[in-house]
RNA sequence: GCGGAAGUGGCGGAACGGCAGACGCGCUAGCCUCAGGAGCUAGUUGGAGCAAUCCAGUCGGGGUUCAAAUCCCCGCUUCCGCACCA
């Protein structure tokens, strides 16, 4: 018997997987393409089983696709620009680019020892200068198109990590890296115009039916459209006016005050025209502080101060007083609303806790309270009007559209859409990201560089203190330039991009990733485009797969692209737990798969993580399952290494189903009852869990099979002797122990490679053709068909599995079981049914 | 509060309205072995029975159907996302 070494066996195939250039591939318009791509690593330095998941899911896909006949794309790269880098070289020293550039090397060996198969020749890196060169190309053409613009705002600022965040990057008040507590800081600003492609994305999403409806509904959600009116107020006894957002309109006779968030900008004047100026302010600023504390504590105590002005109602004409209050968001709407507390439950509280008026416009017939006073909760479900003069009687959805119609006759308002999506934030005032290609000149102001002086490469900084402004700022000879327009002193943006905006088009540099004039070849991305299989992480279900939709959608703008989306399935994996916590270095329950592959070799591993679970779902990790399938792999070894001599060689001896005996045929049959389960388990459903255990269905069937031969099952230290001379023999297992090799190589492509040479076959795996299945052999043999009785199953009976409905509807009633039960009774119908089975139905 | 997903053995999980618990882990017994944390065979939802077999059973309660883990309604629980979005 040959030993089993799957160490071995991993170091000679990834060695000859590397000199053939296996998984390296070019554009072939004659061959149906494939494009499988897993979210590319940040470079932490050591990948854990967790992240090693992804990997081989999107492997599984990717091999099983090539033996399927694809031109497959599948590449790998690095997200390597990014704060731990940098503030790594804080504190050590080390410079990001070298500990960078030692953490990719370290983790490329990891997935190499794994056997991924990537297709290396194509591997990016978004640190190098010829990858972030078109990050700044595709900025200066978003300049060119005022996507990209620059504005003084109020932004998020993290104090840990000393730079800003996205809104998209805070969590419950704190940073999503660090952890901190965000602060509000004022600072000039590069913004993406993502706000522009709103509507756009979110009609996108309902072509995305190959997407997991949960991150559909996030995205959904986050754009958060919705629709309603942009009403003029004018304050009484001015000339000054303010404007709120409301969806529901068909309220607004209940307004009976009104709300300006702390920001607002008619506050400052309120408080200028006030007779206390200083009080005023000191008032507003508390609330300003107390926003943001109730925020970050999730304690939302609604606080605020009559104004002393008041507001006119444009479509009652009366005065109600106006209000600022912390629980109005200036980020949202116009930072103004109309509150309605009969009909809504912020304004209700908030009514309720300052005694301010409340009026019932909205009527529910039974349901609705007597009177105001007796009302003890909102109510905000739809209704008929009442106490809305000309509007009485009428119903909402329908008199919304007419109240807007009515205001825009009357020029006080119009029909808005409003978004809860907000303009993306790129300025980083760090120094491992991508320079924003422009200068700032005293006379001309912002120019961008001219595309010929691309890329601004990052100059060398040798140390770094971690404090305050960009670590670019220090660099004398790098900030100051002459300007490109008129030759005069100039300074260079010392700002960087967020890397986000790295990751939002690598999956297109792959198609052409040495591309020095444009970001890629269009007709080499129209060929591999858009990306057939996408897999990562769920924690990107908005941020990086959002941001790809829109860059996707700009460049098609700029003509690069002729396509709006670029994933079209997408798999959301789930984490890998150790004792109930994800894995992370400070709790010490990391999971290292280089360990692993030195006990176990890569294949047991691999198939261990997929058979585990569900892709998508979260899984425990175990080394006892691992130990299960090593022992998968052994057994699997064992029963090819046994008979590999007597039944391996090309080709198929002559043999028909008709000829084969009982087990023979069983055999086969299970062999193609496997190959349609497993192809159709990977290729649509993509539960690979189930796949594997239908090939370990199929070994287990081997295993019987070999027991009624002569030569019997592997046991140890018994090699089989003689030769099979019986063609329906070799062929039957000849078909399943190939399919078996076959359709276990994207799961556990070492040993199966090395089992394919034992059956004698030339050429590797990747060339071979995936087993095809015979629809005819699947359903061949005599089957078992259980009979219900009034739903119940009495008994079974054997007929040949392509019996007609009207032999097995005889067959079932002849049987006695089923006569005893029937005995005497009328039958009043008999179902055939999928399955199959026969369903009798007696009184 | 709003939105989404899900509740099946000791455990991970199977079952695209048709024999519930495939496959694996763990456990039990036997075989083999100098030995085994190796291998092979059998068993493993609960209850009754020597047994063939029977009864109950997929969170709880109703319903549709010849047939429900699966579809519908009500309730409970868990996980996840959003969270003052007017």
């Amino acid at each position: 018997m040959t030993e089993y070494k799957p160490q071995q066996l991993d170091e000679k195939w990834q060695q000859e997987w590397t000199a053939s250039k296996a998984f390296e591939v070019d554009v072939d318009p004659s061959r149906p393409k494939f494009y499988a791509l897993e979210m590319f690593a940040y470079p932490s330095g050591h990948a854990h089983v967790g992240h090693v998941r992804n990997y081989i899911i999107g492997d599984v896909m990717a091999r099983t696709k090539r033996m399927r006949g694809y031109n497959v794309l599948h590449p790998f790269g690095w997200d390597a620009f990014g704060l731990p880098a940098e503030n790594a070289a804080i504190k050590t020293g080390t410079h990001p680019e070298t500990s960078t550039l030692n953490n990719i090397a370290h983790m490329k060996g990891q997935l190499q020892r794994l056997g991924i198969s990537y297709a290396w020749a194509r591997e990016i890196a978004t640190c190098r200068p010829d990858y972030y060169k078109f990050n700044q190309w595709i900025f200066l053409k978003m300049f060119e198109r005022g996507l990209a613009y620059r504005k003084r705002s109020t932004v998020n600022w993290c104090p840990s990590c000393n730079t800003v965040l996205a809104n998209e990057q805070v969590i419950d008040g704190r940073c999503w890296r660090c952890g901190s507590t965000v602060e509000a800081r004022d600072l000039e600003q590069w913004f993406f115009r993502i706000t522009q492609y709103a509507d756009e994305l979110l009609k996108g999403l309902d072509s995305l039916t190959e997407w997991p409806e949960k991150v559909v509904v996030m995205q959904r959600n986050w754009i958060g459209r919705s629709e309603g009116a942009r009403i003029t107020f004018r304050v009484a006894g001015s000339d000054q006016t303010f404007e709120i957002f409301t969806t529901r309109i068909d309220t607004i006779y209940g307004a009976t005050f009104g709300v300006l968030a702390p920001e607002h900008p008619l506050v400052d004047r309120f408080a200028a025209e006030s007779p206390e100026p200083q009080a005023f302010r000191a008032r507003v600023a508390k609330f300003r502080s107390l926003d943001r504390e109730a925020r970050l504590t999730g304690a939302v105590e609604k606080e605020g101060f009559d104004t002393g002005r008041k507001a006119i109602n444009p479509f009652t004409n009366e005065e109600v007083p106006i209000w600022i209050a912390n629980f109005v968001l200036a980020e949202y709407g116009t930072g103004a609303i109309m509150a309605v507390p009969a009909h809504d439950d912020r304004d209700y509280e908030f009514a309720r806790k300052y005694d301010l008026p409340i009026r019932i416009v909205v009527s529910h017939g039974d349901q609705t309270p007597a009177s105001a006073d007796a009302m003890t909760t909102p109510t905000t479900n739809y209704g008929v009007l009442v106490n809305s003069g000309p509007w009485n009687g009428r119903e909402a959805p329908a008199v919304i559209s007419d109240m807007i119609r009515d205001a825009e006759k009357r020029g006080i308002g119009k029909g808005e859409v409003q978004y809860r999506l907000k303009d993306w934030g790129i300025s980083r005032q760090r120094y491992w990201g991508t320079p924003i290609p422009v200068i700032h000149c005293e006379k001309d102001g912002v120019v961008p560089v001219p595309y010929e002086d691309l890329p601004v490469e990052l100059p060398k900084v040798a140390h770094f203190t971690g404090r305050g402004d960009s670590p670019l700022a220090q660099v004398a000879d790098w900030v100051n330039v002459t300007c490109p327009k008129c030759g005069g002193p100039a300074r260079r943006e010392t700002d960087t991009m967020d890397t986000f905006v790295d990751s939002s088009w690598y999956f297109l540099r792959f198609a052409d990733p040495t591309n020095s004039e444009l970001p890629f070849d269009p007709v080499a991305a129209g060929y591999w485009m858009p990306v057939d299989f996408y897999s990562g992480g769920v924690e990107h279900a908005i941020l990086h797969l959002l941001y790809s939709r829109f860059f996707t959608r700009v460049l098609r703008d700029v003509g690069l692209v002729n396509f709006d989306e670029p994933f079209t399935r997408l798999l959301t994996q789930g984490m890998v737990l150790k004792n109930g916590a994800v894995m992370s270095k400070s709790i010490g329950n990391v999971v290292d798969p280089d360990d692993m592959l030195q006990k176990y070799g890569a294949d047991a591993l691999r198939l261990y993580v997929m058979f585990v679970a569900p892709p998508e779902k979260e899984v425990e990790w175990s080394d006892a399952g691992l130990e299960g399938t090593f022992r998968f792999v052994f057994r699997v070894w064992r029963i090819v290494d046994h008979w590999a001599e007597t039944v391996g060689g090309e080709g198929m001896p002559e043999s028909s189903l008709a000829e084969c005996t009982d087990a023979e045929r069983a055999l086969r049959r299970k062999t193609h009852d496997t190959i349609r389960r497993v192809t159709t388990d990977i290729e649509e459903r993509m539960h690979l869990n189930t796949a594997v255990s239908s090939l370990m269905e199929l070994v287990n069937e081997l295993y019987s099979f070999s027991e009624g031969t002569a030569h019997g099952a592997p046991t140890r230290g018994e090699p089989p002797a003689g030769r099979i001379e019986r063609p329906q023999t070799i062929a039957a297992l000849r078909e399943a122990l190939d399919a078996l090799v076959l359709m276990i190589a994207p799961f556990a492509p070492h040993t199966a490679e090395e089992m394919w040479k034992m059956m004698g076959h030339v050429g590797g795996l990747a060339a071979a053709k995936w087993p095809s299945f015979d629809p005819e052999v699947a359903k061949a043999d005599h089957v078992e068909v259980p009979v219900q009785i009034n739903g119940k199953v009495r008994a079974r009976v054997t007929v040949p599995a392509d019996a007609s409905e009207d032999r097995l509807r005889e067959v079932a009633l002849s049987n006695t079981i089923v006569q005893s039960h029937t005995n005497g009774k009328t039958i009043r119908k008999v179902v055939i049914a999928k399955g199959p089975l026969v369903s009798v139905v007696v009184s």
